[in-house]
DNA sequence: CTCCACAACTTACCCGGTTCAGTAAGTCGT
DNA sequence: ACGACTTACTGAACCGGGTAAGTTGTGGAG
């Protein structure tokens, strides 16, 4: 079936090209009557313009890219991705722009994926997300002068935008209430000791921790898996000294401790506090259910989405906070016994 | 910064656009002095051919679409999606297609997409996920003459190529299995009623428990979400004649369902067995580890991926099984007490 | 020595929109 | 009644590759 052009209109309406492309686009130079004539005509057949056509001529392709650079095996179950995408694409498709995905193994490829994207102008735009120190994307990006948003800050990504969630701040509160219901040994099961959101969550885990009076403050680095969140929380309960609280930077692995915690026949609560960073439907499904740290990843995604087009409308935009994640208590924290 | 064409690496070689393109793409026409002379230059500027241009041309847009279908809420939890894109993705990234991605909350919404994606030649073809009885997308697809490729079927679809498991092979055997611990009393808790692999999971579930002479056979409907499928354990569980199995056709579910039976005061599997549907992580990050019915989904998405690739390059291709399901018992089965 | 075949290019047009520079007709003020 | 201005268009160039058709230049056969 051949798919129907501008010239197809053009010719049933009697009027030129240009005219027709006037019409469809609100465009002043044709009169009210000819434009509902031919706005008719392009309802009529069905008419959508060839993306590839505006691209060329108008230079915006109408979609953006966003890496993800998790092997399968994390990607399939980590929540977090799918509800970032679900967000972003909601906005996105607000504003019938595409979203074009590519997983990735490491961040040189994922430097080149961004290079062919640009190059071949298939996107406007990339978010990225998983900021490192001196992370080898940011320069890359400039370069290119490709618009572009990172997730994971706060960190120096010179005129990139930002948008990132008080870690420190919801650390702080969840240590806070932790000592509060009398626990004093509180280790915390951290994601990849790479990602600058680790290190900020981690450096403020510390801080609180000493201002606090607590001794030890335990960070065991993992990979946000379960098998790995699992043998972190195997090691650190077969201590003598073992913790009687512990944080995991994600919902997965919180579950996975959640496991072993039981495996070993401790009792959750009673002897273990399981709090969980990222409230996903995953942690009230367990028993118990897990007392986390909520944040809208949704609403995150869209956040993020919003700035992304303001940086491609060229329009200056600079680090953005995007909500701190607040406490939800449920049966996994109580005093210790 | 300005991107690089075919002008200018035409312009450094001295040579007409056309060399170029003749060059660049392994056409006779050049000699392999010039040849090499081009690429290098191509190289050296970081020329990435323009894919709005070429698509504008050669008709391809070196793209396929996909659709989620699925509220957020679910498809930030659920792992198959996740475990599908993945697959499918490693597949198309080998022969440099890019995946667009879009969130829809209807058929008719998913149908839009699809004309418009095809309209503006943004896609050369798309997967359809969870195929239905009477499916409007189908009759659609077929008058675009849009390249496709169904998952969960196997259903009606014409000429449309298809990829499915074999459920009710699976089924069967797990019922099988189920009933040699000595269950007599199995239940299931289904996904989505309207879904055509759902209703050929429930037909052969009544089939073997009518041919093994179980007396009932009860499915109840659910939505693949925990919440649902917690309820509809609860409602399975507080009946005289409890089941002492259950199926669930996902695995958060299966989980949900885990953790209602231990809030009730079941023990798993002493008083109740649990098989999940599609084992990802989540099966082994509980207490007890969830006997599932083990698929490799990635490899299912790039076995659509290559069945789609194919149907874009024009061969006709036709249904095609891509393997059962097989049963992986751990720690949530055992005989009934 | 001529003619032909072939390699190695160049030229020119195509794809389908966007946009700018005309142009013809109508409107208005004086 | 005439120039100034606006409205409603048309025609053509352009974006950046792909490609059919045309143009050289060279070597070899007859």
């Amino acid at each position: 079936m051949k798919r129907p052009t501008i010239a197809d209109i053009a010719r049933r309406a009697g009027v030129s090209k240009g005219a027709v492309s006037y019409a469809l686009n609100g465009q002043p130079g044709v009169s009210e009557a000819t434009r509902q004539r031919i706005v008719a005509i392009a309802q009529e057949i069905g008419f959508n313009p060839n993306s590839a056509a505006r691209a060329l001529s108008g230079a915006s392709a109408r979609a953006v890219g966003l890496t993800l650079s998790r092997p399968a095996r994390i990607l399939s179950i980590e929540p977090f991705f799918m509800g970032l995408i679900s967000g972003f694409e909601a906005e996105l498709a607000a504003r019938s722009y595409a979203l074009t995905l590519q997983v990735v193994a490491t961040p040189e490829q994922e430097v080149e994926v961004y290079r062919r994207w640009w190059g071949e102008r298939r996107i406007d735009g990339v978010i990225v997300t998983d900021l490192r120190e001196n992370d080898v994307r940011i320069p890359v990006l400039q370069q290119l002068q490709l618009p572009a948003v990172v997730i994971g800050g706060p960190g120096d990504t010179g005129k990139i935008a930002q948008v990132w969630s008080d870690d420190a701040g919801a650390i702080t509160e969840t240590v806070r209430y932790l000592v509060a219901l009398g626990h004093r040994r509180i280790a915390r099961v951290s994601g990849l000791p790479g990602l600058l959101h680790t290190q900020t969550r981690t450096r403020a885990f510390n801080d609180v921790c000493a201002s606090l009076g607590l001794n030890e403050a335990l960070t065991v680095p993992s990979d946000y898996t379960g098998e790995e969140g699992g043998r972190a929380t195997r090691r650190l309960l077969i201590g003598a000294d073992r913790p009687t609280a512990i944080i995991y930077d994600n919902d997965v692995m919180a579950v996975a401790g959640l496991a072993v915690a039981q495996e070993m026949g401790l009792a959750v609560p009673g002897d273990l506090s399981i709090v969980a960073w990222d409230d996903s439907p995953l942690c009230s499904l367990v028993h118990p259910p897990l007392t986390a740290l909520s944040r809208d990843i949704a609403e995150y995604g869209a956040h993020a989405a919003r700035e992304l087009l303001a940086a491609i409308d060229g329009k200056q935009v600079s680090n953005v906070e995007a909500g701190t994640a607040h406490l939800t208590p449920r049966g996994s924290t109580a005093p210790p016994r």
